[in-house]
RNA sequence: GCCCGCCUGGCGGAAUGGCAGACGCAGCGGACUUAAAAUCCGCAGCCCGAAGGGCAUGGGGGUUCGAGUCCCCCGGCGGGCACCA
């Protein structure tokens, strides 16, 4: 079907715009004049934009959402360009991670040899795209020019006591001998060894974000220009939290530990205690396993369930009762028992918890488990005391919500919030506890026992201790003669790679052989393209001058991670001098993804849409064998579900035009689209048509503007004008497919005049203005067009619609000449009357009343208000 | 469980509190054609109808001369966080 779209054989009528030549030669027309580049510190007076979209992995080839993702970039840099902005627009690789290791196994190809050809692969797919990049920028991290500049920005982390190493709890795989981030565990097992994971204690390197949370939580309110989303889950992420640190003092001391610190944010609740609980790695919990066999193996089977989401979700409350007991900070007689229970964290707050059954859903299904006492002091607004604590009796649903507060001593009667403070007050008069702020934030750890990763450039010295690498000696190099056959980190494998002389005391000493997690690659990958090729890290003056990035594209799944890694880098770089900035991304725009229907044959197998035949009614069967195909949901674009479009054939069937018309014209770019073969084929007869009604204004000789304009050119002038101011409008906010509809409508006033007499005044040269201002609004969007529809206007002309400054719209042609005035009775329409703008209230309302259809509402009523709202409405409203 | 979005024709969607459905896709009718494709021009929310009415933006209330838009309640869908103390 789709077929004659591009059959060379089919019959050409009328000129047709062949894309394929256009396309190649507009692009090599803006390479050569380097219309898109730009210098590191310019000297003009021009005001700087930095547009940049989240550079892609290194996968093998680009898919749609890449697509999508730099035509949305591609439009903004355009756009602001014609706006008389210098423009910085560039493009690298996040060339770092695992899935070029799992190649080398699996494959053995060598990581940099994969990653390389699949840059090389993937940027000629760019190329073609028709994108205002200054390509002399590129760079991948993967690269020693990048990642040694990264090593010394972590050197100066180091120094200036944002990094640290640590030991910690981890993820450890013990088929593959490697730590596995949360995500890479799956029920519990390896996602790729499918072996039991274990908790281990490693030393970790540490970047010190939690330092900044305050800060990165804070100046989220300022941030006006991200979507309120976004900043939510990152105020999540954070998740500060207030209340109280309270000491529990250990009626006996247990070796030499003598009390156990708590946080709650609900001291308020203090009095309704019937336990304490604590962290099976809490290191009381390790006390009480040194002397007690029962408690080590309770906590072996604690670490052994691991930390997976599901086997939280299926894991129930359990516990071990240590036999220890603590006093209670306002009631010095009594203690309570000291439990270690599986879901007390170390990692949140202290590691401990008082266990309140009455107001905590956790703390009460433990309490029932193992008979501890439900004692209920906070009484829900409106309810009886009595009949509450008869209610909480034998409950096992726990009360969390506002109320007075009971059988709490001095906070009797106080409300909750009231309460809370109160008793933080009477802790810190006591000493056994204070105010405090808890951060759900956790360091960043960014050691990785990975080969392609970025060397974490430090030396470990049995007599010197860590030491950094000296300057001189960076780039720490990953060496390229590894071997992937074995398990684990081939950096540690190697004969001799990690065997150094000390820098400190010469004696022989090992290489960090950790790599780094690769968000630090790209936690600040953009401000290195201001000055990418520069000696050190940054250059001052040019991260000065384009700092921050204006425009941020990309996903919602970096939400967190990346978006936080990147605030973060960005201001402990300003702490270590590097910039200037505290926020990398001035403003941030996140796309919905790219879905596509999906598609199984009778069998249940997947099929690609290429496979697949839609009929005229609905139905779908296999283009070859014509068996019937099932149609699915319509779902994000996945290999595995087979339901991909690869944009490089798209790119040949249709043209880049083509590709980028439709991606902006279906919807919002920050809603979901879906790639439907209609709408393609839709976008590609559009740039046909386009091309048509340009060609024929092109074909009208240029004249000298005239004087009068006759009534179908002031038409077409109207609509060309109007078109400038709504497009302009709709692509500063980001409406793109709202600028598409405008350029439709343009785009069906010149079909309109071509069919006006030809010899009406002014009219030749409207339509030649008319189909300039096509291409020049279409420019971002389609700009291989723009060009070839600008040159056949002006032929001879060396012009580029790429360099041409934004069309700016007549005023007097812009304003209407007639409004239509809607008028309603008691606020239901009734009629509508034409005006000329602006016309006086007086003027307006007589001939509102006189229209036929409201006259006869009117007739014989007693009209009590009159409402006018210029050039809009009038509204009739009628008495008793 | 907590937090945040979203809900408008057959579909994607448009609409500073002021004519709901711009524009496109699919559909229907017409022109061109021997015919088809392509192209071009029209029609088009639902119901009753002659004029003209009535009902319509998930459901129910409210504010207002006037609500898709603002407020409250309910429902559905999607997302984020989560044994977080």
């Amino acid at each position: 079907m789709h077929d004659t779209l591009t059959d060379a054989a089919a019959p050409v009528e009328k000129p047709r715009y062949d894309f394929r030549l256009a396309e190649a030669r507009w692009q090599q027309a803006w390479a050569e004049r380097a219309c898109f580049r730009v210098a590191d510190v310019p000297d003009g007076t021009q005001s700087k934009y930095y547009v940049l979209e989240m550079f892609p992995y290194p996968s093998g080839k680009i898919h749609m959402g890449h697509v999508r993702n730099y035509t949305l970039g591609d439009v903004v840099a355009r756009y602001k360009r014609a706006r008389g902005h210098a423009v910085l627009h560039p493009m690298g690789w996040d060339a770092f991670g695992l899935p070029a290791e799992n190649a080398a196994r699996e494959r053995g190809i060598h990581p940099a040899e994969w990653t390389w050809s699949n840059i090389a692969t993937m940027r000629a797919e760019l190329r073609r795209m028709g994108l205002s990049l200054d390509w002399e920028r590129e760079f991948a991290t993967c690269d020693p020019a990048y990642y040694g500049q990264q090593q010394r920005i972590f050197l100066d982390l180091l120094r200036a006591g944002l990094a640290e190493r640590r030991e910690s709890w981890v993820n450890w795989d013990p088929v593959d001998g490697t730590v596995l981030a949360n995500e890479q565990v799956i029920d519990g097992r390896g996602w790729r060894s499918g072996a039991l994971v274990e908790k281990k204690r490693l030393s970790q390197w540490f970047l010190r974000i939690t330092h900044y949370a305050p800060d990165l939580l804070a100046a989220l309110d300022g941030m006006e220009r991200w979507p309120a989303r976004v900043r939510q889950m990152q105020a999540n992420w954070i998740g500060r939290s207030e209340g109280a640190e309270i000491r529990f003092p250990l009626a006996a001391p247990e070796a030499a530990i003598e009390a156990v610190e708590v946080y709650s944010t609900r001291p308020d609740t203090l009095f309704g205690m019937s336990f304490l609980a604590i962290a099976p790695d809490h290191p009381l919990a390790a006390a009480v396993a040194g002397r007690d066999a029962a408690a080590a193996a309770f906590i072996a089977e604690c670490r052994r369930l691991g930390t997976s989401e599901a086997t939280i979700e299926a894991a129930e409350k359990r516990g071990y009762d240590t036999r220890l007991r603590v006093r209670h900070p306002f009631l010095p007689e009594t203690s309570f028992p000291v439990w270690i229970a599986n879901f007390v964290l170390m990692e949140y707050g202290t590691g401990a918890i008082f266990g309140c059954p009455a107001h905590d859903q956790r703390d009460i299904e433990f309490a029932r488990r193992y008979s501890l006492p439900v004692l209920p002091v906070v009484l829900p607004p409106g309810d009886d005391a009595l009949a509450f604590t008869a209610r909480m009796d034998g409950s096992d649903r726990a009360y969390d919500g506002p109320g007075t507060i009971i059988h709490s001593g001095f906070l009797d009667g106080m409300d909750a919030n009231e309460a809370k403070r109160a008793a933080i007050a009477e802790l810190e008069r006591r000493g056994a506890g204070r105010g405090v702020v808890n951060w759900r934030l956790r360091d960043w750890g960014v050691s990785r026992q990975r080969y392609w990763g970025c060397p974490i450039p430090v030396i470990h010295c049995p007599a010197c201790g860590v030491v950094p690498v000296p300057d001189a000696e960076l780039p720490v190099r990953l060496p390229d003669d590894v071997r992937f056959d074995r398990p684990g980190n081939p950096l540690d494998d190697h004969p001799s790679w990690k065997h150094v002389a000390c820098p400190g005391c010469g004696g022989a000493a090992e290489r960090e052989t950790d790599t780094f997690d690769t968000f630090v690659d790209s936690a600040w990958y953009f401000a290195r393209f201001c000055s990418p090729k520069a000696a050190r890290p940054l250059d001052r003056a040019a991260v000065d001058h384009w700092m921050p990035v204006d425009q941020y594209i990309g996903g919602i799944e970096h939400a967190i991670l990346h978006l936080l890694y990147a605030r973060f880098f960005t201001r402990a770089m300003r702490d270590t001098f590097y910039l200037d900035v505290a926020e990398p991304f001035a403003g941030l725009f996140t796309q919905g993804m790219v879905t596509h229907e999906s598609y199984r044959d009778p069998d249940g197998r997947w099929l690609y849409p290429e496979e697949v035949e839609r009929r005229a009614d609905g139905s779908a069967a296999h283009r070859e064998t014509g068996a019937p195909v099932t149609i699915g949901r319509v779902e994000a674009m996945s290999k595995s579900r087979r339901n991909t479009v690869d944009p490089g054939a798209i790119i040949d069937r249709y043209g880049a035009d083509t590709a980028r018309w439709f991606i902006l014209s279906d919807n919002p770019p920050e809603r979901d689209m879906e790639w439907t073969e209609a709408g393609v084929t839709g976008a590609f007869r559009f740039t046909q048509r386009l091309f048509r009604l340009a060609e024929a204004a092109a074909e009208i000789p240029p004249s000298p503007r005239p004087e009068m304009f006759g009534p179908p050119a002031l038409t077409l002038r109207r609509a060309a004008h109007r078109a400038i101011a709504q497009v302009t409008e709709a692509l500063e906010g980001f409406a793109f497919n709202v600028a598409v509809a405008r350029i439709y409508e343009l785009a069906s006033a010149l079909a309109e005049a071509e069919r006006a007499d030809p010899a009406a005044t002014g009219l030749g040269w409207a339509r030649r203005e008319g189909a300039e201002m096509l291409a020049r609004l279409a420019s971002p969007m389609m700009p291989h067009l723009a060009e070839e529809i600008l040159a056949r206007l002006h032929p001879g002309s060396a012009v580029l619609a790429a360099e041409l400054p934004w069309p700016e719209a007549e005023p007097a042609l812009v304003a209407a000449q007639a409004v239509t005035i809607a008028v309603q009775v008691m606020g239901k329409l009734r009629g509508t009357i034409e005006m000329p703008p602006d016309a006086a209230e007086a003027v307006v309302i007589a001939a509102a009343a006189s229209e036929p259809n409201v006259a006869r509402l009117l007739e014989g009523r007693r009209v009590v208000k009159r409402v006018h709202v210029p050039n809009r409405i009038v509204n009739f409203v009628l008495g008793g």
